[in-house]
DNA sequence: CGCATAATTGATGGTTATCAAGACCAGTGG
DNA sequence: CCACTGGTCTTGATAACCATCAATTATGCG
């Protein structure tokens, strides 16, 4: 169990929440045989053609979104070095979603029907899962809430504070510090917001104090009063795994 | 496998998608022993409880929703007869929402860990959650953009488009007639609107000719238009079950 | 330096919230 | 049978908020 010296991000990620038992680890390695490189803005997969398979981030941002017919465009999720890509695509045949490198990235590709495997094999492992797509849906949850009822500043900053707790699993910064390669653009797309809209929120933030910028890093200044602000509830760092499956006694 | 006279709603429900053997009904019908009865407008828990279970809906209509500190309200979702009511809610130690019955309602209350069970000794059954929780997210997804990107008017033929699909599972209605128990109000909490806005919409929706009103039901008169004007996606009807493991072959 | 992309700023208009008043409806009790 | 009541729905007037448009500035890159 050398947690440090992890060869996978996947498992390193996985391990916060849970004990990984070496069996977990060989199905885990399993998954990411297969490594693809995309370059910035490269396109991993169109919405509407059919899934090959799911992905793991080894390194990179990515965001998956929509188009709408009239032109406008909505960004659904980002993803990061060691999220699995596509557990919401489990239950189509065809993608929902179009899949964008917005950095440099590294996923590595398994088969949908690998989750067979683990499903029949490794009941800790189909237990995270579940888990870990019930973290998305309370997630997304939040984020219908903060578009449906809540005004553009407010929208802004629990975006800005999503994103620093999502990345804050593996940058471990804790100083309020993010760094984000979107532009304004496409914060708007996952806020329900016009570009012109995210800039003078945030212009607006930095004025009054509570947050900073110098380039693509944003700083929370006052996490606190950002939280209470939106009652923002941080979805990433534990989970509970208290009703997952006695781990297995034996191998080694 | 009589899947017409099921006893459970569940297994009525699931059996749609996948072939259940015995051992898989046996199991479902272990998480329907308890039955819990509640009255319309009544709480059956609230948000930041403990989570002390999951449950299978036999019979009713509930929602789950969340309160504003500006006291505004936004409804998540709402449950009916064979949905499994908890998925979300996993990952969390605490309830995320609160959870009422809008029309007198029969709740089969089970365990968090009895999913233990489930993912230790029912691969496909565990496959099966996996893809509803899936299911779950997509349909979040929609109408995330719904909320994000479009007007009132479509926001609302999109949330009617989405009960009319999701009630149709279990009532086999094809005319395009949808019974709602909602009120204006939670119907503008789902979708980010005020009561009077949808008030001023299902109006105009009903002068257009698009749909027809009698009480609480309501007839979509166009589905493929209204379909059309909102890209809507049947989400209910069809998963993908092709990644499944093989179901066992032995026990009768 | 020069170009393309991104961010900022201000003016204007559209959409929806808000507020308030009235209509409708079902149930209750006189 | 009718008046009363509480809830829901409808309608119109006003205001807040954000989109849209357009012009300018800043930033990054060859």
């Amino acid at each position: 169990m050398p947690r440090e010296h992890e060869s996978s991000c996947l498992a390193r990620k996985l391990g916060t929440y849970v004990e990984l038992s070496s069996s977990d680890r060989d199905a885990i390695a399993r998954l990411e045989k297969e490594e693809m490189h995309f370059a910035a803005d490269a396109v991993v997969r169109r919405r509407g053609e059919a899934i090959r398979h799911l992905f793991v981030v080894k390194s990179g941002w990515l965001t998956s979104h929509t188009d709408l017919c009239d032109g406008r465009r909505h960004v659904i999720q980002t993803y990061h070095a060691g999220d699995m890509i596509g557990l919401s695509d489990l239950a189509s045949h065809r993608c929902n979603a179009t899949l964008t490198a917005c950095a440099e990235s590294v996923l590595c590709p398994f088969p949908k029907n690998a989750l067979d495997e683990i499903v029949t094999r490794q009941p800790r492992l189909s237990a995270l899962m579940l888990a870990l797509s019930a973290r998305d849906q309370e997630v997304l949850i939040d984020l219908l809430r903060a578009n449906a009822r809540m005004g553009a500043r407010e929208r802004t900053v629990f975006l800005l504070l999503m994103l620093y707790y999502r990345l804050r699993l593996t940058s471990d910064d804790e100083t309020g510090c993010l760094s984000c390669p979107l532009n304004q653009t496409q914060i708007g797309d996952m806020i329900g917001l016009t570009n012109v809209s995210v800039s003078k929120c945030l212009v607006d933030l930095e004025r009054s104090g509570l947050i900073a910028r110098d380039r693509h890093r944003i700083r929370l200044l006052q996490l606190g009063t950002l939280e209470r602000m939106v009652e923002f509830e941080d979805r990433f760092s534990r989970i509970d795994t208290t009703w997952f499956p006695e781990p297995e006694r034996a191998a080694a």
